[in-house]
DNA sequence: TGTTAATTGATAATGATTATCAATATCAAT
DNA sequence: ATTGATATTGATAATCATTATCAATTAACA
């Protein structure tokens, strides 16, 4: 009785489309599937690409302004590499941290930890900085890689 | 006697490079002068504007192609925003993390933490990713801007 | 089923980065 | 100081990613 935590993800993603009264559309439809479907960040030609393997006739631009909306929306986030940052990946409900291997550029999250937060806060304290919001991935090599 | 951090990085910086057998060109000067002299990331379009305040004559593609010189030497790094991650700033000696204003992109390093690299390591393992780097970055509101 | 405004995709425009290449300048050897 | 080998430069073109434009289409709702 597997479930499908990428069906489930994207049911709920269409429910937040409709409850903003955004159209639900093939384009949208195609990116968001691909997007809970996905083990690792894509970038928007990545998507592209996997759409047009499916289903036909599908715009670059709607790529572009379907990650915006989603973006817009919380439901996916941005991931960054030491090279770049243009992938995008789903984001997960509440704060999480991501762990990216560095071969195949799978990655997990995982919830943050209680000490880190005070930690973080009072680093930027001690500096007169009112700590709003921090950023933390961890690079390595999954199991699969090693 | 204030002591100007700037000027000596340059100095360790232009030693670096002729250790590496790289030339030292008013062009390379150029940039380097502005990355150890700014206190927020600049982009390679802003630094060439900045070189061109003082020296004319400098080539984009020379900014770009110092900014690759020194990353790969690991005298400067990329800092990543919520939006994009096109801006550079000096990489400090040893590991460190960054504190970043978000109102004037004003920046400060801070060093690590020893208990937050054994956590970060337990993440990984925990699942089965052997964990070789992170990255860490704060957001918040400098002094000057609250 | 018809109405209407949101959305789409093709295309053009923009902007950033990289590749090309002849001209120049660095640096070490003389 | 002069020379010569070659790394580096800047102008330009080429490429690549992203955004803007706009007429045609279509999702959602009455
Ligand atoms: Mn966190
Ligand atoms: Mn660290
Ligand atoms: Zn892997
Ligand atoms: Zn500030």
């Amino acid at each position: 009785m597997s479930q499908d935590t990428g069906q489930q993800r994207l049911r709920i993603w269409k429910r937040i489309l409709r409850e903003h009264d955004l159209r639900l559309t093939p384009a949208r439809k195609a990116v968001m599937e691909i997007l809970t479907g996905c083990d690792r960040p894509l970038t928007a030609q990545e998507i592209h690409d996997r759409a047009r393997d499916h289903r036909h006739s599908l715009g670059i631009a709607s790529v572009y302004r379907t990650l915006d909306t989603l973006s817009d929306l919380d439901l996916i986030q941005r991931i960054h590499h030491l090279q770049g940052c243009e992938a995008y990946g789903p984001a997960l409900t509440g704060h999480k941290h991501f762990l990216i291997c560095t071969e195949c550029e799978r990655m997990v999250a995982f919830p943050g930890w209680d000490e880190l937060d005070d930690y973080f806060k009072a680093e930027g304290e001690k500096r007169g900085y009112q700590v709003k919001d921090h950023w933390l991935q961890l690079f390595g090599v999954c199991p699969e890689c090693q």
